[in-house]
DNA sequence: AAATGATTTAACCGAATGGTCAAAATTAAA
DNA sequence: TTTAATTTTGACCATTCGGTTAAATCATTT
């Protein structure tokens, strides 16, 4: 299937996502999502109404692809442990191929928050914290993991995948001043988030065991 | 001092930064800042050339204060422990009075990032690494923190304080469901933070000690 | 109070933007 | 092959946007 064969509307999508990712609903322009398409301005009207409509169809599609990314972690059947780190393995990888899309999604999201309401309307946060509960009941005990704590904790794993992608100007441009690579940082924190979260929850008391 | 008393320029850029801060660079509109100062719209080029101008001045100026808070870090005269701690009471603070500033920056950046040329080219990382391990050699020997694994501590530390604003309306979207509140949320966040983060990188073997 | 310079305004401009529409081209149905 | 329906286009429209200009107002100096 050549790029000709796709569905005009499918180009349209693509297209649409591409430079609405890139440019945000404000910056986005109908004509360079035609151009980027190869049709006519009119023919995105006929298929979406309107530049909202197109943008709201491009929207819903990449924050459900985005948190979507957050539920295998739910079902694979490991250990707490290897859970963590494969989320961090899947997420940075997924988030390596789709780089722009946290600063995307987030800000359209901080731009109008109501937004968010129809994302998260079939979520239902006590049954998904109750079956977690049932599958590591003790991991949960061992890490001191309680339903009170449980957002410091989640955002704090979600913090440690996501910002370096939010932040990768800032982070690649200081790093580039000292010689080091924002890929192999990427590479790295595969490895060093998972470490670090578990260490962090851990139990261990910190004073008692750090001198050495 | 009335509001009627501040300079014209100063009422200006208040409410460009206001108004830019809320819509961003594209969703803003020149209209929308002269009526926010109650001005005519040509007094804005007759101070501020274009709207890029204007942009610019507001952008440098924000994003330079949220950088400058980050530094005083390195200055203060406290242990190690106290200085992470205090880096997160004071930075959640700050971001508490401008929530919105985090996302602003970021995707500005994201979106330009060429802008982050001009705010760290005075920014000498190397002598800001030797001041550190002067300061604090016994630490990052006990922490373990060395040059190679600076970027993934640091990226996680800012991620920690930075990212509860980023993701705001998802985080306080999914609590309200569960009659959690964002602000409390943001209180826990100063303390449970620095713990978060001193467990995190402590030496302490996990496995051997966290048996219960 | 006259003159000078700085500040502020109303009116205007051209370009760009999201969107429409009727006609043309293409495809499917009869 | 005709007819009907669908898809695509070019030309067009009203509005909005960033920006300009010349005149008016205000403050300062002489």
């Amino acid at each position: 299937m050549t790029e000709n064969d796709k569905l005009t509307e499918e180009k349209i999508f693509e297209s649409a996502t591409e430079i609405f990712i890139e440019k945000g609903m404000d910056g986005a322009r109908m004509k360079d999502i035609a151009d980027h398409a190869g049709i006519n301005k009119a023919l995105l009207h006929y298929y979406y109404r309107t530049k909202d409509h197109l943008f709201n169809a491009v929207f819903e599609k990449m924050a459900g692809l985005m948190f979507k990314k957050f539920a295998p972690v739910f079902d694979e059947r490991l250990s707490f442990e290897d859970k963590i780190k494969f989320f961090f393995r899947e997420h940075i990888t997924f988030l390596q191929q789709n780089p722009r899309l946290p600063a995307f999604i987030l800000y359209e999201l901080s731009r109008h928050p109501e937004r968010i309401k129809k994302l998260i309307q079939n979520l239902d946060v006590e049954k998904l914290w109750e079956t977690l509960e049932k599958q590591h009941e003790k991991d949960l005990k061992k890490y001191n993991i309680t339903k009170e704590n449980i957002p410091q904790f989640m955002t704090s794993v979600a913090a440690m995948s996501v910002f370096p992608f939010l932040a990768k100007p800032i982070i690649s441009g200081v790093m580039e001043k000292i010689g080091y690579n924002f890929d192999e940082y990427l590479e790295q924190r595969k490895s060093y988030a998972p470490e670090f979260i578990l260490k962090a929850i851990s139990k261990t008391n910190r004073d008692e065991l750090t001198l050495t």
